[in-house]
DNA sequence: CTTTGGATCGTCT
DNA sequence: GACGATCCAAAGG
C-alpha cells in the first residue's frame, strides 16, 4: 500500500499537501516498528482498524504521523515523510517558525507535521472523512508513479535493508535526494 | 557540500 | 535510566 499512497493529498482546513514520500512498517514483523513488541498505550492507533492516523512523539519534541494499513490487530502502518506543498503555504511557514524556502516546509517527517499542526490531538483521525479540523486524505485523481523510486528507510538502527522507502522520484520536497 | 552536536521528554526496560 | 521512524545551526572542507 505504501507506493499507493504516492500522490494522493494530505488535507487539514486550507492547508493541502501532496505526498511525495512514505514508508512501510509491518508491525509485529518488522524489529523497527514501533508495532514489534506488541500493543501498548502509545502504539494502540497502529492496531485499530485501517484508514486511520497514528500520531507519535519522538526525541523530545518531534511529531510524525502515520497512515494505519493493515485490518485490525494487524499492527502495520506507512510513515508520511514527506509533501509537496499544494496550498495553505503561508499557514504552513507560520507554523514552521517562518521558515521561507517552500521546499524545507514539509520535506521531513517531523516538518510536516509541524507545517500542518499535527500533534497529539489527532492520533486516531478517520482519514476516510473530510473533517473540518482534523487531517485526512483526499484522491484527486492523480495516479501513484509507474514506477517509483526506492531505498531503505531513514533513521532506523534495526532492520535497515528492508527497501521500504517510497518516493516520487526528483521530487524537490523529498527529506534527501532521490 | 558534509559532519557534528545540542535540544528535550515520553516510553519501555 | 537509556534512547528514539528528527531537525537545525554551526563549523569544517
Amino acid at each position: 500500500m505504501a507506493p499507493d499512497l504516492l500522490n494522493k493529498l494530505l488535507v487539514r482546513g486550507s492547508r493541502r499537501g501532496r505526498i511525495v514520500e512514505v514508508e512501510a512498517y509491518l508491525g509485529p514483523h518488522d524489529p523497527a516498528s514501533h508495532a514489534y513488541r506488541g500493543p501498548t498505550v502509545r502504539n494502540a492507533t497502529m492496531f485499530g482498524p485501517p484508514g486511520h492516523l497514528y500520531v507519535y512523539f519522538t526525541y523530545g519534541m518531534h511529531w510524525c504521523a502515520n497512515a494505519v494499513c493493515g485490518e485490525e490487530g494487524d499492527g502495520t502502518a506507512v510513515l508520511l515523510r514527506a509533501l509537496a506543498p499544494v496550498a495553505g503555504i503561508a499557514a504552513m511557514r507560520t507554523a514552521r517558525g517562518g521558515i521561507t524556502r517552500e521546499a524545507a516546509l514539509c520535506s521531513g517527517p517531523a516538518k510536516l507535521c509541524q507545517a500542518f499542526g499535527i500533534d497529539r490531538r489527532y492520533d486516531g483521525a478517520d482519514l476516510t472523512l473530510a473533517a473540518k479540523t482534523a487531517p485526512w486524505l483526499a484522491d484527486d485523481g492523480t495516479p501513484p508513479p509507474a514506477t517509483p523510486g526506492n531505498s531503505k528507510r531513514i533513521g532506523i538502527s534495526v532492520a535497515v535493508d528492508h527497501p521500504w522507502r517510497w518516493y516520487v522520484s526528483g521530487d524537490p520536497n523529498l527529506s534527501r535526494r532521490g
